[in-house]
DNA sequence: CACTCCCGCCAATTA
DNA sequence: TAATTGGCGGGAGTG
């Protein structure tokens, strides 16, 4: 908390503040004392205050209220590290920016300033996604309440969602335990498993559930109607725990936050909209469904919407209808979580053997709970009874657990990578999208998308759970080596990591090149792998041109990479909410949090720290910034880096990186990769997060050179000469991997002429924005189409509009086969318009902040401060880049 | 105008 | 009874 106040503060300060900070200290900010006030520089006088403003600072004077929003104004900017925050030690680097952005802001608090989202960055930003276990960090609402300038009634709007994920649990009045993501997948596990229950009916029976969902809200009703009331309730009622008191909290915002979870996991596409959700979790109501109350429960799941988002689960979307188009989120969160881990399983209480499983989430639950509580409300997981059981067996404290979890974290990710090895593997035998079809196949006959069936990884938990079957649609095998986060691929490598024995069972076969990425989906992300090493199929080096720029761009990104978010100045930011906002609205990422290590500022502004190669398309285009690798995973990631790192060399190359943040631009990968001694170099991709314009599209770029490192099958990508593969971001969001084939030239016109420049890796989106989605796929492209009208037929697979079209889902197992990559537009591609590195924001523009902030805000002064918490860093660093990218957003 | 969703009243629960 | 929680919906901000 300090710290960000303390940015926050500083800026401030001056102003506002003056008058008010007597009163402030007093409740909320303690913390400010220790600031100095930094970077004030601009931070002076705001802004002229407006009329309104200068109202606002007496009300605030006179009520204490106000000043607290006042500070939420301020705290606000900081918030954006909020996730990082734990760690907080160094803070400083939003400084930088901020005066500028953070005055207009301020002046004008914009709704969305105030937005429960943004509020829920900020409350996420003061935890750690995955807290140690030792530390079990309390949550008083009125703290936090005070600290964020809100109305306690805000706080229990975030808390109540959490809650719902397990993330938090009230320990007693006022008090909230705070959990962490340790627990996260398997919560959703559970609700995943009570959600094919219950919603699972439906779908199984009636398919379409969820294509109905997305096409027609409507009529689904009148499908599921029944069913679908019912169960849901169940599921949703806690009372298999102690039903006992409900009333009221069964509506509660935090059953239809399950629900609505439900709904994402058991729907194909992952793409729920809202009224459809609506429309299911009035469930009673079904019948008649009063409009208010509709409305109502629309309001609630925006509510619910916003947290979700925060936390990296969700995105918003819009599915376009034949109606219209319609407000829609989309799963974003991890997809699958495969039962198999015992400890996911969870039923099993005793099983677990780990506490870190549900089971451990239920104990955390009870501990926290222990005493007495609510907990009846809150678990709602249906598996609740034999929960209760556990909680009762294991009232160990959760701090155990908690540990092992972050072991578990680790070896699931291992896991996942190899899940995901496998998966290309398989997927290269055939196609991706039957893997994934298969994977799915539960549910949905219908093709979904083959992507979107894949996990995400936007939280290293999901990455966690082992996936058996996961598939990544990734295109082939292409590139068996993703290079996980570093830790996890040194981990592999090295036996010696717990987390590997662990891993073990999603599957033995880890490589330890293998790595796989999960991709947040909003930022850009550069990808190490040992492409080389392996071949990847797909990945084909890009000699010509690209590969050398995208070389450049390794280069330039690795160094920052390697910094790592840690580095905050790379701070690209990773697509933080805003970015995202425009598109979709963001992402809020919660995968901030995470360790995306490389992130990529979408925008162009200049890449701060790559910019030794500027020429390169890349970097300048995209800015990647920083990051590095370790990226790939998530907030598992993080919570892996730093016990797995440990154990691998992460530590030191974070460290080193670190160190070397400032320094070395270049090679950050190679030093990683030479630590992790599993790689000596690895391939790097980066994935470009679809900026608020591109919104549907991500875009990976080979980074690196290694040309015939990469035998792509021979055919797959041929005919992409770009260097770049553009995902569509729903199916990006499924997919882990992206490869990007070859090299080729670099002018080669593509095909769809989407990426005129491809070869030179700026993407001129620009072209993509015509609306024609694009399709890339190495042998055909495929004119995606949409399909809106489905055939209802629940046998026939249409597909939902969202998704790919039939078409890409037949294509894709036709010609994927050639192509590695599938790649679909999702549906329309709503928002390319925008090509990422375009226009530049009025802020965007302005490099000097930019880089200002790469280089570091805070920082520039003291690197040393940030070193301190390398773990910290990271986080910061993507709080950084956020900002980065809101920044140059946000004008958008 | 539609979509979002902030705000805060006020009831249900708790302490 | 007071305080805490949190449902709920008016209505404002945005696009």
């Amino acid at each position: 908390e300090n710290i960000f106040d303390r940015s926050r503060m500083a800026p401030k300060t001056p102003i506002k503040n003056e008058p008010i900070d007597l009163s402030k200290q007093k409740g909320c900010t303690p913390e400010r004392s220790p600031i100095t006030p930094v970077k004030i520089t601009d931070r002076p006088q705001p802004d002229p205050w407006t009329p309104t403003a200068n109202l606002k600072m007496l009300v605030s004077a006179a009520s204490p209220d106000m000043r607290d929003r006042e500070k939420k104004k301020e705290l606000f900017r900081p918030i954006e590290n909020s996730e990082q925050s734990d760690t907080p030690d160094s803070l400083q680097y939003d400084i930088v920016d901020d005066s500028t952005v953070d005055e207009f802001e301020k002046q004008r608090p914009s709704r969305k300033q105030k937005s429960l989202g943004l509020l829920c960055q900020k409350f996420l930003a003061r935890y750690p996604n995955y807290p140690l276990s030792t530390e079990k960090t309390t949550i008083s609402l009125d703290e936090v309440a005070s600290i964020l300038g809100v109305e306690r009634r805000r706080i229990y709007d975030i808390v109540n969602v959490l809650e719902s994920l397990q993330l938090v649990s009230r320990v007693a009045k006022n008090q909230y335990c705070w959990h962490g993501r340790h627990n996260l997948s398997q919560t959703l596990k559970m609700l995943q498993e009570a959600g094919e229950l219950q919603y699972g009916e439906l779908m199984t029976s009636q398919h379409k559930e969820q294509d109905l969902e997305y096409k027609f809200g409507e009529q689904k009703k009148e499908t599921i109607p029944d069913s679908q009331g019912r169960p849901l309730l169940e599921f949703s009622e806690p009372d298999c725990v102690s039903a006992s008191a409900n009333s009221r909290k069964d509506k509660s915002l935090r059953i239809m936050s399950q629900k609505f979870v439900m709904l994402f996991l058991v729907s194909k596409t992952k793409i729920v909209t809202l009224d459809i959700a609506a429309k299911i979790l009035i469930e009673e109501t079904q019948d008649t469904v009063d409009h208010s109350k509709f409305k109502t429960k629309v309001r609630r799941l925006y509510d619910i919407a916003n947290v979700l988002t925060s936390l990296g689960l969700i995105k918003k979307v819009h599915v376009t209808e034949e109606r219209g188009r319609k407000p829609a989120f989309k799963w974003i969160g991890p997809v699958e979580f495969p039962g198999k881990t015992d400890e996911l399983r969870g039923h099993s209480p005793a099983s677990d053997p780990l506490p870190g499983t549900q089971t451990g989430a239920c104990a955390q639950y009870q501990t926290s709970a222990a005493g007495k509580q609510r907990f009846t409300r809150h678990a709602s997981f249906n598996s609740a009874q034999p929960c209760e059981a556990a909680r009762r067996k294991v009232s160990s404290e959760p701090n155990s657990p908690r540990q092992e979890r972050q072991d578990e974290n680790c070896s699931k990710m291992i896991n996942l990578a190899a899940v995901c090895r496998q998966k290309i593997k398989e997927d290269t035998g055939n196609k991706a999208c039957d893997t994934e079809m298969v994977l799915n196949s539960s549910k949905n006959s219908s093709t979904t998308l083959p992507f979107s069936l894949l996990p995400v990884p936007g939280d290293s938990d999901f990455c966690v759970n082992p996936l058996p079957q996961a598939v990544f649609p990734v295109v082939q095998a292409d590139v068996p080596s993703f290079s996980l986060p570093i830790g996890i691929s040194g981990q592999a490598s090295h036996p010696s990591t717990p987390a590997a024995s662990k891993t073990e069972n999603g599957k033995p076969t880890l490589v330890p090149n293998q790595p796989f990425l999960c991709f947040p989906s909003s930022s850009l992300f550069m990808l190490c792998g040992g492409l080389q090493e392996n071949n990847l199929s797909e990945t084909l080096p890009a000699s010509g041109d690209v590969g050398n720029r995208s070389a450049e761009a390794q280069a330039a990104v690795p160094p920052t990479g390697c910094q790592k978010r840690s580095s905050h100045k790379c701070s690209s930011p990773p697509a933080p909410v805003d970015d995202e906002e425009p598109a979709a609205k963001k992402q809020t990422l919660e995968q901030s949090d995470l360790p995306l290590s490389l992130v990529v500022p979408k925008k162009p502004s200049e890449s701060p720290k790559a910019e030794p190669s500027p020429g390169s398309g890349c970097s300048s285009g995209l800015h990647l910034e920083s990051n590095h690798l370790d990226l790939a995973i998530p907030a598992a990631a993080e919570a892996a880096y730093k016990e797995s790192t440990k154990a691998l060399d992460c530590q030191e190359q974070e460290k080193q990186s670190q160190n070397k943040d400032t320094d070395e631009p270049p090679l950050g990968n190679e030093h990683i990769s030479k630590e992790n001694a599993s790689q000596p170099f690895q391939p790097q991709y980066l994935y470009v997060q679809p900026t608020a314009g591109l919104s549907s599209f991500n875009f990976l770029f080979s980074a690196n050179q290694a040309p015939g490192a990469i035998s792509l099958a021979a055919n797959q990508l041929p005919s992409l000469s770009v260097p770049c593969v553009m995902v569509p971001s729903a199916a990006l969001a499924s997919f882990p991997l992206v490869c990007s084939p070859s090299f080729t030239s670099p002018l080669s016109p593509v095909p769809d002429g989407s990426f005129p420049a491809a070869a030179s890796t700026n993407f001129s989106m620009s072209s993509l924005a015509s609306t024609t989605p694009v399709f890339i796929s190495t042998t055909a492209v495929v004119a995606p189409k949409v399909s809106p009208a489905p055939s209802v037929d629940p046998q026939q697979p249409a597909h939902p509009a969202l998704h790919l079209s039939p078409v890409l889902t037949r294509s894709c197992s036709a010609v994927k086969l050639d192509s590695p990559v599938c790649m679909g537009h999702p549906v329309t591609l709503l928002k390319l318009q925008q090509p990422s590195s375009a226009p530049l924001t009025p802020k965007s523009i302005r490099p000097a902040h930019h880089e200002a902030f790469f280089k570091t805000p805070g920082s520039l002064g003291d690197p040393v401060a940030w070193k301190k918490n390398e773990g910290n860093q990271t986080r910061n660093v993507s709080s950084v880049q956020r900002r980065l990218e809101i920044s140059s957003t946000s004008p958008d």
